[in-house]
This record gives C-alpha cells, sequence and structure tokens, in this order.
RNA sequence: GGCCCGUUCGUCUAGGGGUUAGGACGCAUCCCUUUCACGGAUGAAACACGGGUUCGAUUCCCGUACGGGCUACCA
C-alpha cells in the first residue's frame, strides 16, 4: 500500500544538468507529478548540479521548458514558484555549509571517516584485487584497513594531513554483514547485506557532495515525502537508508518508489538516445553546446504534448481499466503506484504515433486550422482560415500529424505541376479524354455545387453517358492517385478551380497520347 | 564475475489457485469508401523452463534459464 500519511505529500524530480531532458526522465518527472496532485502535494524541481565537470551549458533552461511543454510544472523549485527551500539548486546550497555539516555529523558519530587515498592509490587498490581475483574490487569494510584514512591513521596524523589542506574525501562507513531493509512502494521489501556495499563517497575532494549525501540532505531539508526515481538508484538505495538511519533520521526518511526503466524498442537495454527507431528522444529539440549533437524533439516532430504524455504513462502503468486515451485529469485522478509494472518496459514508436492520432482526431476543426496555418505560414502559404478548416475536417482521419494535413493535401495550397505517371500511362487514352470532356460540361452545370450535387453529376453521368474512371479523374485534378473523397475536394476548391484544372491536364497531358 | 530487480501474445498490458487468459498497438483477411493511410467485422498471436504445495497451478514457494540495472571523488 502507497504509504500516504497525514504529512503533505512532498515530492521532487531532481535531474543533472548533464545534457537535455530525455523522456525516461520526462516520466519520472510525470510520475512524479501525477502522484503529488493526486494527493494535493508539492511537485518541486531540484537541480542536482553537484559534478561541475559534467556540467552542461542550457541543460537546466531546457529542462525547465521542457517541463513547461509537457505540462507537469512543478510548484516550488529552479524556474517555479516561490517556494521556501531556495535555493534549490545544489552547488547554492553548498555554500550554507549544510552539506558539510551533515557529513561531519556522521564523523562525529562514528559513522564515515576522512579518506586521503590519491587516484593512483584507489587504481592501485583495484589493480591488486583483480590480481588476487577478488569478483568486485570495492572500498569497504575490508579494504578500508590497507588504505590511507581516518581509521587507519593516527588522530594526529589525521590531523595534521587536514591542517596541510591534503585532499580528502569523507565517506560512509559501511558495516560488516548487516542487513538493510527497507520497503519500496513499488517492488515491496529489499533485503541486501551491508558486506555487499561500498563505503560509498558522501564529500568529493573538491568540497561538493555526490548524490548519496546531496539528496539524502536535501529530500529531509525539503520535508519531501516520497522519492520516485529510476530503478538505477535501488542498488544505491540501501546505502542511502543506511545514511538516514545514521544521521537518525529514519523516522522521517522518505517513502521510496523506483520506477521501471524504459527500454530499447528493439535490442536490448536502456532506451538510448540513439535507438528510438525514427523518433525522437527528446521533448524539445536539444542542442548539445559541448559536442555540438543536435537532436530533434516531440514538440518540433509535430506531437502534442497530451499524446506524448499520453504515451509515457502507459509505459510501466496502467489506470487499472481497459482505457487508453487519457487526459492529463484522468492520468491524475487514476494513478497510483500499485499500478505501476516491476519490469521494464520497451517503447514501441508505432503506438505513440497512435496515441497522436488518437489526440489529433478529438481536435475540432478550427483548432487543426490554426495549427495548419503556423505550417503554412513558415512555407509562405497565405490560405483563408474557413477554408483550412474545411481542409482540416476533410483530412484529418487520415492524419497523424497536423503536417500530414499539409503533405498529404498538397493539392489544396498547389495546383497540380505534374501528374502521377503509372495512372496516366495506363489510363490516359481518347476514350477517357472524351469522356472527361463530356464530365467537364455536366460538372458546369452543377448548382449549387456541393459534394453532395457533385457525387450525383458523377453517379448520373457513370450510368447513363460514360463510365468514368476516377483515378484519372483523380489525378487529373490533384495530381496523385489517392486522397479523400473526390466529391469532397471539388467542393472545397469550388467549381472554378476544379474545372480549371482539369482542362490544364487535359492540354498539358493530350500531347502524351499515343 | 558479484550484488539487486524482473519475466503473460512481436510490443504495451489486464487478470489471478478452477477464465473460451481480456484490451490496445502492429500484422493478416473481409466489408465500407467508385481511391485511401478513416471506420466496421474477423483472424493469427502469450502465461520462459524444471521441481514442489494443492483435488487443481499461468497465478503460491524453490531452483534454472533468460533479460535488465548497478558495480566512479557521475548522477
Amino acid at each position: 500500500m502507497t504509504q500516504v500519511s497525514n504529512k503533505k505529500v512532498r515530492v521532487r524530480f531532481a535531474p543533472s544538468p548533464t545534457g537535455g531532458l530525455h523522456m525516461g526522465g520526462v516520466r519520472t518527472a510525470l510520475f512524479n507529478y501525477l502522484f503529488a496532485k493526486k494527493h494535493n502535494g508539492d511537485f518541486i524541481l531540484r537541480i542536482e548540479d553537484t559534478d561541475q565537470t559534467r556540467y552542461v551549458k542550457g541543460a537546466e533552461e531546457y529542462i525547465i521548458e521542457a517541463l513547461k511543454w509537457c505540462g507537469i510544472e512543478p510548484n516550488e523549485g529552479v524556474g517555479f514558484g516561490n517556494g521556501t527551500h531556495a535555493p534549490y539548486r545544489q552547488s547554492e546550497r553548498k555554500s550554507s555549509g549544510i552539506y558539510w555539516e551533515y557529513a561531519q555529523k556522521l564523523i562525529a558519530s562514528g559513522h564515515a571517516y576522512y579518506a586521503f587515498d590519491t587516484e593512483q592509490e584507489l587504481e592501485a587498490m583495484r589493480k591488486r584485487l583483480e590480481a588476487a581475483k577478488v569478483a568486485a574490487p570495492q572500498y569497504n569494510h575490508i579494504t578500508r584497513e590497507h588504505m590511507r584514512n581516518s581509521l587507519t591513521l593516527s588522530h594526529t596524523e589525521v590531523q595534521k594531513l587536514l591542517d596541510d589542506k591534503v585532499p580528502f574525501v569523507i565517506r560512509l562507513k559501511v558495516p560488516r554483514n548487516e542487513e538493510i531493509r527497507f520497503n519500496d512502494i513499488i517492488r515491496g521489501w529489499i533485503v541486501v547485506n551491508s558486506s555487499t556495499i561500498d563505503d560509498k563517497v558522501l564529500l568529493k575532494s573538491d568540497g561538493m557532495p555526490t548524490y548519496h549525501l546531496a539528496h539524502v540532505v536535501d529530500d529531509i531539508e525539503m520535508q519531501i515525502t516520497h522519492v520516485v526515481r529510476g530503478e538505477e538508484w535501488l542498488p544505491s538505495a540501501p546505502a542511502h537508508v543506511l545514511t538516514y538511519k545514521y544521521l537518525g533520521l529514519e523516522n522521517n526518511m522518505p517513502n521510496l518508489a523506483h520506477l521501471p526503466l524504459i527500454l530499447k524498442p528493439d535490442g536490448k537495454g536502456k532506451l538510448s538516445k540513439r535507438d528510438t527507431s525514427g523518433l525522437p528522444m527528446f521533448p524539445m529539440n536539444w542542442h548539445d553546446e559541448r559536442t555540438g549533437e543536435h537532436y530533434i524533439g516531440y514538440k518540433e516532430s509535430g506531437f502534442f504534448p497530451e499524446a506524448f504524455i499520453n504515451m509515457l504513462a502507459l509505459l510501466g502503468w496502467n489506470p487499472g481499466n481497459n482505457q487508453e486515451v487519457l487526459s492529463k485529469q484522468e492520468l491524475i485522478d487514476l494513478f497510483s503506484f500499485e499500478k505501476v509494472h516491476k519490469a521494464g518496459a520497451k517503447f514501441d514508436p508505432e503506438k505513440t504515433k497512435w496515441f497522436n492520432q488518437q489526440y489529433l482526431r478529438k481536435k475540432d476543426k478550427h483548432q487543426l486550422a490554426a495549427l495548419l496555418q503556423e505550417i503554412l505560414i513558415e512555407k509562405n502559404i497565405t490560405a483563408d482560415t474557413e477554408y483550412l478548416a474545411n481542409v482540416c475536417e476533410l483530412m484529418k482521419e487520415k492524419a497523424y500529424f497536423v503536417k500530414d494535413i499539409f503533405e498529404m493535401g498538397q493539392f489544396f495550397f498547389f495546383e497540380p505541376q505534374t501528374y502521377d505517371e503509372k495512372i496516366i500511362q495506363k489510363k490516359w487514352n481518347h476514350d477517357n479524354k472524351k469522356i472527361i470532356e463530356t464530365l467537364l460540361e455536366q460538372l458546369n452545370l452543377t448548382t449549387p455545387f456541393n459534394h453532395e450535387t457533385i457525387h450525383q453529376t458523377l453517379d448520373n453521368f457513370s450510368k447513363n453517358t460514360g463510365k468514368i474512371d476516377f483515378q484519372l479523374l483523380r489525378t487529373l485534378s490533384t495530381g496523385v492517385s489517392s486522397g479523400p473523397s473526390l466529391a469532397h475536394i471539388f467542393e472545397i476548391l469550388g467549381k472554378e478551380k476544379t474545372l480549371a484544372r482539369i482542362k490544364k491536364a487535359i492540354q498539358t497531358l493530350t500531347i502524351n497520347i499515343s
């Protein structure tokens, strides 16, 4: 059962600004958001920028903009709201000395220690252990006995090293052979023997905390009630539990929920930037200034944020009924961790497109016309709003994206310059030409010129005068051999344009008759 | 390798000691549409394997296999 006590629910999404926020991160943020909203809680954005070497310019802004586009806005944190727990960037929180304080508390109680080992010494230790066929070389309850740290050095030696400003880290002193257990909301009880956990670095030699210390401190300070994060954190969770315990904060420890990962559609492993089978990895275009790489986003690919979010929500979660198209409010109302799957979910590009199609169909013709107008403006094409609305109405059933309406309905915006060659070659002959020319006269007499009367004319003509080759007629008037109902196309085009196009086609093509 | 997590149609999933194992995407066939990428109908398609427990296991337990994650002074 999900633990929701009398305390106000406060959750956080805590990405590190090491790159653009990808869809896996968005889903983590989404689940946090849904849970918070469901329980009238707070959703906080905290930036975990403790690794200065991996900081990527623009990443933080990107995260904020991406969350906004997705409609999963935090009500507190970097770029959002005016929460009372500022600052929300760990690099800024460091100056208050808070991480140092907590680390000192752990040292004072004997649960952490200074380690002065250099990179070379650590490397040598690992080599030694590997040579001795130790399966997993770790800085742990055994190896720390042979390293340079405040457990092996005398008080005076340690003090001297400290005074001499010799670089050091602070490590968690993980005990030998103790059972660590915690109840994950999604996975249930997890039991790990402490001997398998290494002495995690809590404070780095540059004075910055590692994730392990920083998130524990901040989650306590920010009164976080539920930590909802990816499964990749499960292995280090026991160390975090230990940290809370040694800090005497066992009873304030947030509930833990580890989400299943999003996997590659084919092949194996975590979803990566290059294996989304043609669909984007990022919510919006992302340009990595450091690597120069440019990634296209869902937004720019023509996805609706609602569809993107809907798809993401159903990757590893289900609403408990067979409903698949769910509004944000429905997602909120139905959300619960009990319905989150334990196994990883493979990303399905086809279904992702299907979701967009569902949302496209829900939009009325005027909403679609406005979106189509944006595309046309980019291409310097002007069109009447009502005309566009009619085009959208007719084309929407066939489209996955608004841009499909434009691409599949080119003939609504341009006069055909070429005609589907296969059709012409096969069907353009004197007999058909004569039929079409006669039909033209009938169409000219059709008044009013709407799809019903046009259909009537075509039908009567076919029955009484001559068999119309509709594919040919379509090709002559639109240039292409497929599309929506001809009568509807003619109605939207209008009598004048329709007739002019067919006449022009006849002129252009006559010489080609063999 | 070690530790942890997992395993229902190709994919996302429902279900759960006795079911014709349900839905969705995709796929196939048919109908409709005088075209079609819409719609409708139908179909093919799954409980990883081996042991228990049980009158009965896909469901519970244990193994095995397979998959995934982690194994940094990264998060």
